[in-house]
DNA sequence: CTGAAAGCGCTTACAG
DNA sequence: CTGAAAGCGCTTACAG
């Protein structure tokens, strides 16, 4: 049964909340019988203060439990130090985990941190507007098509950085992005499964960012590459979505093709879809099909069998990204952006060597 | 390989990115040829303005695209529509699914969302009040012990909605607080496997949130209830974390007990760490042990065996506190909050009858 | 229906 | 080293 709690005190409509009103510089600069300017001084560390006076602000700020009010900082000084970040989701282990790491950063930075998810419906334009309004920057995680598309939006004057899928080679991003090359990752990934003796590697594919250009994203373009390069014609990739029902239905077509004896996923998420539709086919993983996702999603070692997957590091690239915004935001000097680690093929149990078992007799 | 973009317009050194001034409110005055003061009227809906002067001020704000500033308009008007929400955790299933449903409520709303995650090294006193200074309210995700201890500090005076644990029978938080009956969704998933035949069920358990009172959180309350509603004597639970790995240790333990045939678990990554324990010890589910977990993650359908589960309406929670807090912030009449779904037991292949094959000799 | 004044709580020059 | 002034972009009463 759903419950929800009552108000605190009862009436609805006391627009007075009891407390007194929080203490201002003002009243401050009467505890301390200085002028207010001084208890902006104080709170700003400027150095012209003469020591004494300087305590004595600080003993009235404690004794009034003062805070300066952010609002009043961010009008009268122009500058707003938060961040938000926008976004078309934010459970997907890569979003949620690329969200985790932006918020670390920002935390660590005593940056206030938003969230604003964008969805295809959005009036995009008027959602980045609204998040710009806000006042800082913005960090745009444009893994996906309606992502790359608002990441394209925001205005030139917005401070603003991005965490991308790797850019074609030689490209570089029109604004300060991140990436981790996952186009690298996924042709070591293929190469793995042709050396494990697999004649070919089919790919179950996430959507792709980029709108109508040739471009299948990187994570197809390194798999098509490391085939290509072992004289083997791709087949035609698979896959309509991000999520395991997705990985399900692509799974069931290539569960019915006996040659089919090496597939890579997009993402954990599509892997295990495939896993599942491998099982009901009666296929074993890795004794008659080898799979490999992309991510490390949190349960991709605990499953059966347990995944082997490209290890991504979201969160690294999240922090990076807010270390390209902050530089933007803040002009003093600061630590470089920690920088991501690259990503790992992680071997487990969903890959290994092909089976020269069966023919091909269905 | 890690790759960083450059900034847009190259100089680190120049303060002002290009780009004129965004237009105010005297600027929109001046086109249209009338006070700032009415400018302020139109923006905001007053009623007393000539319907032509009213379109003359709308063609300006179009022409000069302004928008209201944010932060002038708080400061004066004193009314922050915010929301930053609380929490320990941003990437575990029921954190992230409640962070959803926050973020779906207070987007349709038009409230910009913080998010600030908070840690047991953390001051509490402090974080509580830099995310109190943004303005607007605080949401507090109440899970878990930090989080809980964190809800019991905010200041009275500041508007404050939670979504908690079931709070013991009778008792009521002190704060407007949204909950699932999760003791009552505890009850009957351990009345289910009695009800299959199972002599007795054993529960590996989620951290409890309350500190050091008697109570283990209303899931192994409700665990407790069922058994000895039963005259069945639980067994003592374990379990100490909240991920895979934590179920796997405690799984491990209870695979060697040959007695143990049913097993509830905190949560689904507990159960898929006891799913992955059980095979390693060659015990098959459902057929040798049942395991039901608690809360439907989105990977719990698609694991192998599919793990039967109570499915939280997270999101819902998320929602419904939004609206909680929405009431305290915002004085004009609104719809009610939507309210959340029941918890719901959902069957699937981890959970059947006893097999009264093998006696109970190790 | 519309304008001139005062103020939200702070900062940034300008004076001593 | 410290104070008095003006202003950030808006709103809320007060006058017409």
């Amino acid at each position: 049964m759903h419950v929800t709690g009552h108000t605190t005190s009862g009436s609805d409509a006391d627009p007075h909340p009891g407390q007194q009103k929080a203490a201002s510089i003002r009243d401050v600069a009467q505890a301390a019988g200085v002028s207010y300017q001084t208890v902006s001084r104080v709170i700003n560390g400027h150095p012209n203060v003469r020591e004494e006076t300087r305590r004595r602000v600080q003993a009235a700020i404690e004794t009034l439990g003062f805070r300066r009010n952010a609002t009043a900082f961010a009008l009268a000084s122009g500058v707003t130090r938060s961040v938000t970040v926008l976004t078309t989701n934010t459970v997907l282990h890569g979003y949620a985990a690329t969200l985790q790491g932006l918020e670390e950063a920002s935390r660590a930075a005593g940056y206030p941190l938003g969230v604003r998810v964008v969805t295809p419906e959005d009036d995009l334009d008027r959602t980045i507007a609204a998040a710009a309004d806000t006042g800082g920057g913005l960090v745009v995680i444009g893994f996906d098509r309606v992502g790359a598309a608002a990441l394209d939006r925001v205005p030139a004057h917005v401070p603003c950085a991005a965490v991308v899928e790797a850019p074609p080679p030689g490209r570089t991003p029109d604004r300060p992005a991140v990436w981790a090359d996952d186009r690298e990752a996924a042709r070591a990934a293929t190469a793995h499964l042709l050396a494990l003796g697999h004649d070919t590697v089919h790919y179950v594919a996430i959507p792709a960012s980029t709108g109508t250009r040739r471009s299948a994203g990187p994570r197809a373009e390194g798999w098509r590459q490391a085939l290509e390069a072992a004289g083997v014609v791709p087949p035609a990739p698979s896959g309509k979505g991000w999520d395991a029902q997705a990985g399900y239905e692509a799974g069931k077509k290539l569960a019915r093709n006996q040659d089919v004896t090496a597939i890579l996923c997009g993402n954990d998420d599509l892997a295990l879809g495939v896993l599942r539709a491998l099982h009901h086919a009666g296929r074993r993983v890795p004794e008659d099909v080898s799979v490999i996702g992309f991510d490390d999603a949190p349960h991709s070692a605990f499953i059966t069998p347990s995944l082997t997957t490209v290890r991504m590091d979201f969160q690294g690239l999240g922090r990076a990204a807010f270390g390209l915004l902050r530089t933007q935001l803040d002009t003093e000097q600061q630590a470089p952006a920690p920088v991501p680690a690259e990503p790992a093929l992680i071997l487990r149990e969903s890959s290994g060597p092909r089976q020269s078992s069966g023919p091909r007799d269905t």
